[in-house]
DNA sequence: TATGAATGAGTATTCATTCAT
DNA sequence: GATGAATGAATACTCATTCAT
């Protein structure tokens, strides 16, 4: 159901390299030290990867690190844009297939959520990692929000139509409903474990939930 | 149904301090640190909270913080400690109540998550508070955990010997119910807004996942 | 003539150290401090003096620099400020002797101008330590440079009201003649040479100078 | 009285540039470096002047810098050469002219000191920019200095031939005086403003003095 | 010649922790 | 017990210089 779990371990598949078809030199190592800040991000949370770390990691010296990154804040941000566009690729992938209601909202949750857990999420550094997060500029993460709640909310709508689940019968409105969805949803974070067992938590709280709301 | 909202403001109330009986002030200062400390770390976050801070808001030297306890570290643990302690005794009293099966679900997640919201959660440094967390022994927690599900499974059994709710109807087995109606508990957390903002989605999520185990 | 001459080598016969009369080391240590940046300014230039050496020349950590002085900056300030204390003081000195015109004349530009020779001219980054100079606040040195031409007018004005000179003579107002004495005095500190050749090379300007404004 | 006042913009009436004939790209091209670097300096200081911005000004590379001057140090000392190089000119036509004791003087004093004015010393970051002169090689400016004293010390021996001046009467040896003199002068660079209000302080100073060495 | 990507030494500052008083 | 002066390890960032192309 997730389009891409399995390239999910490489960031090179988007290629947001500069100077794009120049030098290739230049793409590869900005994706290296990517790779190698989200790595150590993850194992060591983001005040402890000291930028000397990544760049080791990714076989270049310190200041080839600000030759593509202006800081390690912009790095972390650089991180945040390329796994905001993951999330979003995976958003307008799941709009384009048609499926049935609990099918649908799973694979919405799961292209955001699962997204996530598997590369921020699932780490033991991931609440650190979540804490700059909060001050990234809102254009990163808002119109990815934006769309997967678009989306949601039209499922829903189309549910509803379709005579699938009544909101109005648990006492809520449309709008409650999903605000109510969603928050059971991040749920699924809770309690670590394999992706498959995230997946596993995931899909029953859309189950009981959309179960909850039939007419 | 909030136990204790209006004490919130306090950690006194538990008695947990050493020394007891000789010297009320040495009592009187480990409180006070760490009531300066949970401020601070709310206000300011755990890294940007300097132990120099934190002294000169409980007025004492900053020595004398390392007379209470022995690193920045164990003073974080102490305060979760004691929070774990507050839980406890909030599941306590939640047990010696009779409540139908709705409300008591609720009053059980709510004097867990609720606590945790109030003091945590709430604070927009949450995630980082959570981040060492993660490393604090499992002793402090896992008691309190333990008696959470206990008192949550207990509840729902009680709910399918009634007949007000059926795991199976909906494909899991009573443990697996448990999980899911945790996790997605857990989700209240996220959303931010005013306790009663989070109390109010914590309900709403209970009322669906409920109404998705009916028979 | 030099008020202090015997005195030039030590900063600490001015006690501004914090806290006085509680603990002298403090106030040591602060004056180690200064001793030690003043040299070190002046055989390697400020920013060739890193606060590692700083530290290690007054015999502390470098955290304690951190304690006494806010940045590298500040501490280059307070030096500053002490230095144009000293100059002060040493004017004030003049401004109380009775002394023919040429010996004033000489005794006050001594006093601004020797001073700063004997510190900062002297070394070979003389011009590297003026430069953070141009950033200081101006209430450092104003106050002392604003005293400095008063005295120097007033006994210019005496020396027109005693016959011994006349700025019209040579075509000058009595202003434009303090500037150009001024300018030319300046001028002594080029050359470079022991305390004693800039002394030699002052009062010879002063004595040029002076027999050019004779009636 | 200035010499060239004309063309003080420009460097390339110097025509110092190796390899010429060959490839005149070159030259100019180390003459665009220069002049970069030039007002670079004045603008920015020397330590705050990065070759990256000194080779975007010149339109060159940062490696290109390296082809024609070994090392900024190199490059800040090629500049210095121009620059005696230019003040030597001066002193050249200067001394082809045939002008009274006053003006001779003063017009030689101009020609060296005024033209650093002109390029170095206006700048406000001039302090800076002859630190590092100290560490050039004395060959730049020792015979610049050296047909510069010449001249002045010529200069006087024809006004104590013409009795215009007799340095005896002030005390002074003809050396002495004209140390004096020479000092003096060098005090016009203080006090800032514009090079007209420089060469009037320089005027007054020569004036004064002389009036001062009068029999 | 010319380029510009890559290098890595150099440095100010913070803050948890210690310990003499 | 209480203090707070002293410590020093840890770390992001700059920029002159090199060198493969």
């Amino acid at each position: 159901m997730a389009a891409r779990a399995g390239t999910a371990g490489k960031l090179k598949s988007t290629p947001a390299a500069p100077r794009e078809g120049a030098k290739p030199v230049g793409a590869d190592k900005r994706v290296a030290i990517m790779e190698a800040a989200l790595d150590l991000f993850r194992a060591n949370g983001y005040r402890h990867t000291a930028m000397e770390d990544i760049a080791q990691a990714a076989n270049v010296a310190k200041g080839t690190l600000y030759l593509y990154f202006k800081s390690k804040d912009e790095l972390f941000e650089a991180l945040a844009r390329l796994l905001a566009a993951r999330v979003q690729e995976d958003l307008d992938a799941v709009a384009k297939r048609d499926l049935p209601l609990q099918a649908k909202v799973l694979a919405i949750l799961d292209a955001k959520l699962g997204f996530f857990y598997r590369w921020i999420l699932s780490s033991p550094h991931a609440a650190e990692l979540l804490a700059p997060k909060a001050n990234l500029p809102g254009d990163i993460f808002d119109p990815v929000d934006g769309s997967f709640r678009a989306m949601l909310s039209k499922a829903l709508k189309e549910g509803v139509r379709a005579g699938e689940i009544d909101p109005k019968a648990a006492g809520l409105t449309l709008d409650a409903a999903l605000e109510t969805l969603l928050a059971a949803a991040y749920g699924a974070e809770h309690g670590g474990g394999s992706e498959a067992q995230f997946r596993e938590r995931l899909a029953r709280i859309v189950t009981l939930t959309l179960r909850g709301l039939r007419p």
